[in-house]
DNA sequence: AATGAATGAGCGTTCATTCAT
DNA sequence: GATGAATGAACGCTCATTCAT
């Protein structure tokens, strides 16, 4: 259950940007300066989407906080959109890798799902910016929707192969769907970040993660006693 | 626990106070045929903003399907959040009446989670194309992101209260805080309901209520033998 | 060979617009206001065209020449390419309706032939300025060069039925194509037109007429001893 | 009558006298690399210049096809409208050199007017893309529109010349106004030639021939019975 | 009450040209 | 000579809102 694959995944599915406008846009830079440039346009946007949103962004904004013209922004990206795509494409992989559970991780089913909830909710807090925006920007935008759907999906098939699996070894309740179950629970953890980190409704995180993995783990009917 | 109490709270709260433009604006018509155009906007504005979403919505579109004048629409509503906040307001009285618990229903613990589950899924069905546009607004707009927020808490506190009533009754774990799991279990339910019905992850109507009201009993530690 | 039914070919073809933008614009308007504007619009669009060319004309520059705001440009017409259009279409109309030869011409050919230069030249002076322009826009919009095909073969059709007819009347050289012939002397008049009053190669117009109508009746075999 | 003096004329008038930017640009290269270079932009101008017109060509599509950066472009040509400039003036030299009638043509006039159509009509097909270009860019640039008339005038001349010529010979009308009559006659052909090679309405070649050189000789009033 | 015309600020994007290496 | 990155002025278009009947 490393988080390699599943960060490839998204990577592919996230890749697929529309024909450049001139051969050169979007392409590698040739020279150190362009490469430069670029990284700084990218983590201006990063600053930008995090603080006003998407529709609130404007080129002249990022141009401005990277300290580059508005024609320089366009040397690099095509569109917003484009720039957005690259900035949330890094936050993606940097979420997968931070909400991973290491494989060496204790084999204890209860110490598992604590540590996955405990990943996610550090993995979100960090990102919780950009992750705000995406879930902004799906409302609206048919192509980030889908990407937020992946990414969900990414995780939600996770959490379903291991309800599976602790199934066939026979610690939790088989009589579950896994794929519904893991949809509700993926909804659980996922919405609970959102509302506590975005909307800001507070939660002590030790508190947080306690009760969502007891919530998860009893939920799914594995037995706590020997657990704790 | 009827809804009339926590309808009654939100209307208050989503109440818009600022002054009027002019006098009459936002006043309730005097004439039939006044009070009849006001209701036709608001049906187109219904329409039309869960059609397209609230950002591709012009108020020449809602004036053309309530087949009025633009300049009409400003003799009732003053701006497109004025109208925007007065259709949420009734979705939302909607929502409430439809995912209510009436009292008389079983005492049993068991059935009234389900029951709240399963009213829950079919109001939030009933208003999905609206509700997925106050999700949108909440993005960009702080006014109706607190609107979200009140909802939402709403839902929580009422559940909240339930939790703590069943672990005053000792049937589910009082080491659970109540506001927090509170919190967790409405995400769990009211996500999947986004996920599914909005995003469109397609999920069987009594499967999901059968799992969401598992994990929601089990989680708190109630005991399913003798509920079903 | 009255003017009416080429013009209203032309104005077929020339009235197929794409799908208006929104509902509205487009449409006749519906108050006496909205057509003066619209006319002023139209007016002050063949002036700023004719003075600047379709590529220096700007949207505000027609709107500050009406004087409306640019907004309200908008109202009437949705691309700069919509405009000109309504203003060539008028132009050609007019153009259609006074390079004709009424039927009641004397029958002479070399009158009807002396007749129908002398009121194209007077015609092509007459709408000179936006000519040029088309002859601009159509070396880069292919629908403007389409329009500008069926203009000219509207004038070489009929140009090309007169020499067919006088040819089965055996009064002019039946061996020549009447097409090719007619693109020809089509060729030659129209653009001793263009070269003289656009490109201003300065011609007095009663030599030209009388050199072009030689040049014509003798060139297709037409006997002048008794013509003139 | 042969092309050489008329394309010296030419090749004056379009040499373009503007002080250099910097002391190098303009000035022909020092190198044999440098050589090699300017001809590849050039060549490359050709190319995109004839595929995409003048206006739609930008700096970086010649430079691309070039092979060389946008910045190379530079230290050979001031502006777009300076290389355009130097390919129109080779293409005028080619077509001045293929359309003109070498002295030893046979001394028949009407051989000589048939070969000068058919040289016009095949030179004109060889630069037809270009040519079309600079139809373009005269229709807004008074510099090209002055060029294009310089062109024009060499062939009107040099008919004008003829037809004086053969007035003093007495062997066609001597009543016509020699200067408006080649203008006509230039017209026909070069107007025929722009129709069907640009606007392409499909003519067979040799009918096109036989056809103009019919016109035009029988309109001078040249007899044609002995000429055939 | 209703109409529909008028307004204009605001922003994304292009591309010829310059500059630093 | 060659490179490719940087520049920024310029303009079309939208649409919420106001205004005149």
């Amino acid at each position: 259950m490393s988080s390699t694959p599943d960060a490839a995944v998204l990577a592919d599915a996230l890749s697929t940007p529309r024909p450049a406008r001139s051969a050169e846009v979007g392409q590698a830079p040739r020279t150190d300066r362009g490469r430069r440039t670029r990284r700084r346009l990218l983590d201006a946007a990063a600053v930008v989407f995090a603080r006003d949103g998407f529709l609130d962004t404007k080129i002249t904004d990022i141009a401005a906080e990277a300290k580059v013209s508005s024609g320089t922004f366009y040397n690099y990206f095509e569109t917003k959109e484009a720039i957005f795509t690259a900035v949330i494409q890094q936050t993606i992989e940097r979420l997968f890798l931070a909400a991973s559970v290491p494989p060496e991780t204790d084999r204890s089913p209860l110490v598992r799902i604590e540590t996955a909830t405990r990943n996610y909710l550090l993995a979100y807090r960090e990102h919780a910016g950009l992750l705000a925006i995406l879930e902004q920007v799906a409302t609206f935008n048919a192509d980030f929707r889908e990407m937020r759907r992946e990414i969900r999906q990414t995780f939600r098939n996770r959490t379903s192969r291991g309800i599976a699996r602790m199934q066939q070894q026979g610690i939790v309740d088989a009589s579950l769907p896994a794929q519904c179950t893991a949809e509700a629970l993926t909804s659980m953890v996922s919405n609970f970040c959102y509302v506590s980190l975005v909307l800001g409704e507070d939660y002590d995180h030790e508190e947080a993660v306690r009760t969502l993995t007891t919530l998860w783990a009893r939920g799914i009917g594995l037995d706590l006693a020997g657990g704790r």
